[in-house]
DNA sequence: CCCGCGTTTTAA
DNA sequence: TAAAACGCGGGG
């Protein structure tokens, strides 16, 4: 028809592709790309985004947008290009990807409500009513006593996911009705009063005290909100309400921002650069006007990237432009967030996980209205939603935590590069370890290297020791695990009145409890885990699903109560450090200690305040953390990452020992590290006594060369998990059938991907789940992602109803 | 994801 | 033989 507007939309649901509705004409000029709709999909509502225009399809007719959920878009119209990129990419819905990428709460669709068709006469006990089997019964009693409930709520209460055949013949005997309800946002803008003189009207002189306050406080202030004005008149909503009615105010209701921010920053004055960061800066300036240009930063900690980093911002925003800055979760309360709100005060957006809800969507509007032009945040920030953006910041970019592990399994990073790509700007990834992958894309003349070579205070690096832990091995005693040069160590940097960082990846008091009786470990229920030991709460406590049990119990396995804690972690190495030293003040910070509110900045602050002198932590402690008055680090067992059954369990023990490392000798004093290990001579643990990437680069290559993995290949992993553990292994076996067929077929590029698996996961069963994998892996990434795509087209492989099959692109965790 | 429909299995 | 469980396709 000639006036119908077609517009593409993308729903808020795990479906693929996009769809076409129509738009009526009372809503044609106001529907904007990056908004939110009402769709009619199937016989229920839900969230629809509006892409832009839409073609006509002969195949379908189009139904209406039935409304608008929002006044202005959420999101630049910029944008839906990469959500395009990325739910291709990771080959997840686009609807999903928006959805993930907005904050969370936003979302209304209609819910199934169901309630007794109320006639008279067919009260339930009455003959008329038809007969009913068991289960109708059960369903018309729960009604009598609930008056409605959600179709939902009816599944888990069964168990029996066949409701809606059972609702359907209720409905049809005439005996219940069914109706939508549509759910609400969960969160809403924050709005407050603002009160205005309307200068009409002087105050009168019989008009009491209390009333003249008023409006001399809104007269001198010019408005002022309600809420500011209850504190210094109490009584002021009713009052203003009445000046209001005579004409003396005017009342307006005004969005405002919840405040995240802690405690306030000064200001500071930026420092003159060293010759080396001033060369760095301007190579990025003079080359930000060719666009697309990605830069990775390399430089020993304490070499001033962040101060490189805000010379670039400035830049940017001097040209009239907006900034991304993306740092590792840990940044809620790190040092390079404080130095960014210190040089640009309220000019940035801060996103961390730290939010509630409400502040995280006042940050969104503060971003997309432009009261923001900086943002600075986590991975989940790289989806931030601003406008003319000018330049983005990776900081520490080979870290853990850009990888999303749930839901759309992305890597921030590298999102972070396609949107730089996308708004053809400069890209900057800066590490003092910088990851296999970003420094094989400097080596192959995709990334153009920037080098910080020279510390800023000019001090030398921390001087790296050795110690080998099999030497001590039949110890017995608190030597085995705290060597005396450690512990010499500790002891000196006592003496002298300074500070020791005593570093173990592992937390809990044993890692290993095992019945002396059975020879059995102790295991968590849910999960294919041995429960590590807890002193502080006396009890087993699984790492992975949180199920804990008092360690008073028997032995699950034999009921013999000869429970021996064999294993050591962060908390026991606490109590050994106290017999030690026991006139030392010791403090410890892990998820145990450090994950309530607040808890984790007081410990942080005893260590600046100088009142602990030994802290004891996992890596919480080893990352973005400036102790001026650490001296020493010891670091309890190298090894630990090092066994991990992953690619890039290297990679990562150089990364968090250079990091820890790092943590030594950061104030005036010099710097010392003890390192003790069973592998002294293996090439990871080597490269980070030298806190020398680039070796550690070039004895790593070869690794992933001879065996195909990244960077010189790519791989999509696929998680295939459930509650039943035949039938997830018999899945697991038919997928990858499934795949060997498709690849078979393919006579082209067919053996240019290389299946690995099924195989049952490292962890056999998380949470109740049973778990194995495929690897996929190819020098070409298009080859694998046309592959997974195929067997989607396929259905029956992602259509499992009791087994899930998740698609993780890039995978980090291989366990 | 949720719905609806056709088909198979189950229990009385 | 009716009810419950299962499997699958589709949504504009």
């Amino acid at each position: 028809m000639e006036n119908q507007n077609f517009i593409e939309i993308a729903v808020a649901l795990p479906v693929h592709g996009t769809f076409t509705y129509t738009l009526p004409l009372d809503l044609a000029a106001e529907a904007i790309p990056g908004m939110r709709v009402l769709v009619p999909f199937g016989n229920r509502r839900v969230t629809g985004y509006v892409l832009g225009p839409g073609h006509e399809n002969t195949e379908f007719k189009a139904k209406p947008i039935q409304g608008l959920l929002d006044e202005a878009p959420l999101f630049p119209p910029a944008m839906i290009e990469l959500f395009r990129w990325v739910s291709d990419y990771y080959i997840h819905p686009l609807g999903e990807v928006i959805k993930a990428a907005l904050p969370k709460g936003l979302n209304r669709y209609d819910v199934s409500f169901l309630s007794l068709v109320e006639k008279p006469g067919n009260l339930p006990d009455l003959p008329d009513l038809p007969d009913l089997s068991p289960r109708e019964q059960a369903v018309v009693d729960l009604l009598k006593k609930k008056g409605s409930v959600s179709v939902k709520s009816l599944v888990g209460r069964g168990k029996n996911p066949s409701v809606s055949a059972l609702v359907r013949r209720l409905i049809q005997k005439g005996v219940i009705q069914q109706a939508a309800r549509l759910k609400k946002d969960q969160i809403q803008m924050k709005t407050e009063k603002f009160i205005l003189p309307t200068g009409q009207g002087e105050p009168m002189e019989r008009m009491s005290a209390k009333r003249r306050q008023i409006l001399e406080i809104v007269r001198e202030k010019g408005e002022i909100s309600l809420t500011l004005l209850k504190q210094e008149v109490p009584t002021a909503p009713k009052l203003v309400k009445i000046l209001a009615g005579a004409g003396y105010l005017e009342v307006i209701e005004r969005q405002v921002f919840r405040d995240p921010l802690g405690d306030p920053v000064d200001p500071d004055v930026p420092p003159e650069l060293m010759d080396e960061q001033a060369g760095v800066v301007n190579q990025v300036i003079s080359e930000m006007d060719k666009g697309f240009s990605r830069y990775l930063l390399s430089g020993v900690t304490g070499s001033g990237k962040t101060e490189v980093y805000l010379r670039l911002v400035t830049e940017a925003m001097d040209r009239g432009q907006g900034a991304l800055v993306l740092v590792p979760e840990i940044s809620l309360i790190s040092q390079t967030e404080r130095r960014f709100r210190a040089r640009f005060g309220k000019k940035i957006a801060v996103l961390h996980s730290g939010l509630t809800m409400g502040e995280r969507l006042d940050q969104w509007n503060r971003i997309m209205t432009g009261d923001a032009v900086i943002v600075i945040g986590v991975r989940s920030s790289v989806f931030a939603p601003i406008n003319n953006l000018g330049i983005i910041i990776v900081d520490e970019e080979h870290d853990t935590s850009y990888k999303q592990e749930t839901g759309l399994r992305y890597n921030a990073r590298d999102i972070a590069v396609v949107r730089a790509k996308i708004e053809n700007i400069p890209v900057v990834l800066g590490s003092a370890t910088p990851s296999v992958q970003s420094y094989y894309n400097v080596c192959e003349g995709r990334f153009k290297e920037l080098k910080l070579t020279k510390r800023v205070n000019c001090h030398p690096l921390p001087e790296i020791e050795l110690v080998d832990l099999k030497r001590y091995k039949d110890f017995r005693g608190i030597e085995r695990i705290i060597t005396p040069e450690l512990s010499r160590g500790i002891g000196h940097c006592l003496e002298r009145g300074e500070q020791a960082l005593i570093f173990l990846n592992r937390r809990g008091f044993a890692t290993y409890p095992v019945c002396q009786a059975c020879n059995e470990p102790v295991k968590c229920k849910f999960c294919d885990l041995t429960m590590t030991l807890h002193m502080d709460t006396n009890e087993f406590r699984c790492h992975l699903c949180g199920f804990s049990m008092s360690m008073n119990q028997p032995c699950p396995n034999c009921n013999a109560r000869r429970i021996k804690p064999l294993g050591f972690g962060t908390e026991r190495i606490e109590n050994m450090l106290q017999v030690l030293f026991p006139d030392a003040r010791v403090a410890r910070l892990d998820q145990d200690t450090g994950s309530k509110k607040g808890a984790m900045v007081s410990i942080l602050k005893k260590v600046k305040h100088r009142t602990v002198d030994i802290i004891i932590g996992t890596q919480m402690l080893a990352k973005g953390h400036d102790f001026p008055f650490i001296t020493l680090v010891g670091v309890i067992c190298a090894d630990l990452s090092l066994n991990f059954p992953d690619f890039r369990a290297g990679e990562r023990t150089f990364q968090l020992l250079a990091q820890v490392a790092g943590r030594a000798g950061r104030g005036d004093r010099k710097g010392r590290v003890v390192m003790q290990t069973y592998n002294p001579e293996h090439f990871s643990i080597e490269a980070s006594k030298n806190q020398d990437f680039v070796e550690f680069y070039h004895k790593e290559i070869p690794f992933r060369k001879g065996l195909g993995y990244p960077p010189v290949s790519r791989i999509i992993q696929l998680k295939i998990s459930g509650l039943d553990k035949d039938k997830v292994k018999v899945h697991a076996l038919f997928v990858g059938e499934e795949c060997k067929r498709l690849v078979d077929q393919d006579r082209e590029n067919g053996h240019l991907v290389q299946i690995l698996g099924p195989i049952e996961a490292g962890i056999p069963k998380i949470a109740m789940r049973y778990r194995w994998q495929i690897l996929l892996k190819s020098p070409r990434a298009t080859l694998l992602n046309r592959l997974v795509r195929a067997m989607l087209a396929e259905k029956k492989v992602f259509a499992n109803r009791e087994v899930t099959v998740g698609i993780d692109v890039d995978p980090y965790s291989m366990s």
